[in-house]
DNA sequence: CCGGATCCTTATAGATACTG
DNA sequence: CAGTATCTATAAGGATCCGG
């Protein structure tokens, strides 16, 4: 490693591991699964193949991932997250919690569909029982564009949120866009006028599926900076 | 801002912000309290005047910390975090807690107190009452070295830390140096020879001060990189 | 086409000295 | 004390190229 903090601080040494400039987006990319290199090249606009794979080498180095060889025939190289690298979520949470609110810099630009679905499972916040005594569980599989993921709820809780179709038959299946399921969940445009105007296609309990949309709660107090 | 991820996801915008090198590491040292620039400077070992005063104009600039001049007497220029920059905290601990497990790059070098203090924070795990029914509740003041702080407990939690001495005379005080009371919180030296060797003196009930220096908890599980 | 490596340019950080 | 100025070293950005 060449430029250290050289601090016995714990913050100080996950910064050495990960605070160089990209290397936590890179593994951000890697939270829903393995990715390839072009996968990650796509996904993060603006890195370099240079420092892409300088990033990969070092982030393999530390234990953070690493690189594995998918056999035949589906032949290619893939990076994933170890244990330890997994095990940086609640870094993700924290950082994308504090992020929204943001009072000075805006949040404006593109959100790959991992990020976006990440970000439901980041403010999902089982929404209270409201005295119907109703518990919610459920399982959805979410197609955006070509992505497509499942997701289980059980008892309030998003117990699982995976890329693929849903394993079984989902009680909700949702096909739209990026943009509309984000508009969607921003609270941008009610989920009826969605699914009215065709932008977007609901089979199974619609009800389910507003449960969940309200569920994550990405309410921005803007503080003043109080200068 | 001149280097962007100019992405909408808030995890990249907290790394427009925080990312950059030293950032976190400046916001880090405010985390007690104000501090003028010489503080940081010499909490900083390697930060160049340039570079710590580019940080501080940008985190400025973000809303993630101000500036404020110390009226007379004290005439001083300090800088503290805004409240949304105290917000970071979840980052900070998340962080630790994750580079005391780093399975590859040791935890080598320099702790300044302050940071030595917030990691007992950060790692500060109600020691559970073992059927003794004892609820524990205390107040501390801890000097190390020339750096002095004052820590409440309250029924197992720690309610307060800060810098500066107990505003009234504490249950438990404690005289000692930076690496003897860091070798005593890492179970490295038993509590009892650190005060039979007059490496620490100690006034009040010394089993109050156990229970502080038995809560934090930093195993290091040390996951294997699994290749 | 995938998975990079190479080359050149630009931006940022490190080192040191100096000033209001 | 609280920074700025200058110079150098390193890292990142941009484009192209190459082997399997």
């Amino acid at each position: 490693m060449t430029r250290t903090y050289g601090e016995g601080c714990p913050i100080a040494l996950s910064l050495d591991i990960v605070g160089e400039r990209w290397a936590l987006l890179v593994v951000r990319e890697l939270r829903l699964g393995p990715r390839r290199y072009r996968d990650l090249q796509e996904a993060l606009p603006g890195i370099t193949p240079a420092v892409l794979s300088k990033r990969l080498r070092e982030l393999e180095e530390y234990g953070v991932l690493h690189r594995r060889e998918l056999p035949p025939p589906a032949a290619a190289r893939v990076y994933e997250l170890t244990e330890w690298g997994a095990s940086l979520e609640p870094v993700f949470q924290a950082l994308a919690r504090w992020g929204v609110r943001s009072p000075v810099l805006p949040l404006t630009g593109e959100v790959s569909a991992d990020s976006i679905m990440l970000g439901l499972r980041t403010f999902f916040t089982a929404s209270d029982a409201s005295g119907d005594g109703v518990s919610w569980s459920a399982t959805y599989e979410i197609g955006l564009g070509r992505d497509v993921y499942r997701l289980r709820v059980d008892d309030g809780r998003l117990t699982e949120l995976a890329r693929g179709p849903a394993t079984t038959a989902p009680d909700v299946l949702v096909r739209t866009t990026k943009a509309v399921w984000q508009a969607v969940l921003d609270g941008a445009e009610p989920l009826a006028d969605a699914v009215a105007a065709g932008r977007m296609s609901v089979t199974g309990d619609r009800t389910l599926l507003q449960r969940l949309v309200d569920a994550p709660r990405k309410i921005r107090p803007t503080p003043a900076p109080a200068g």
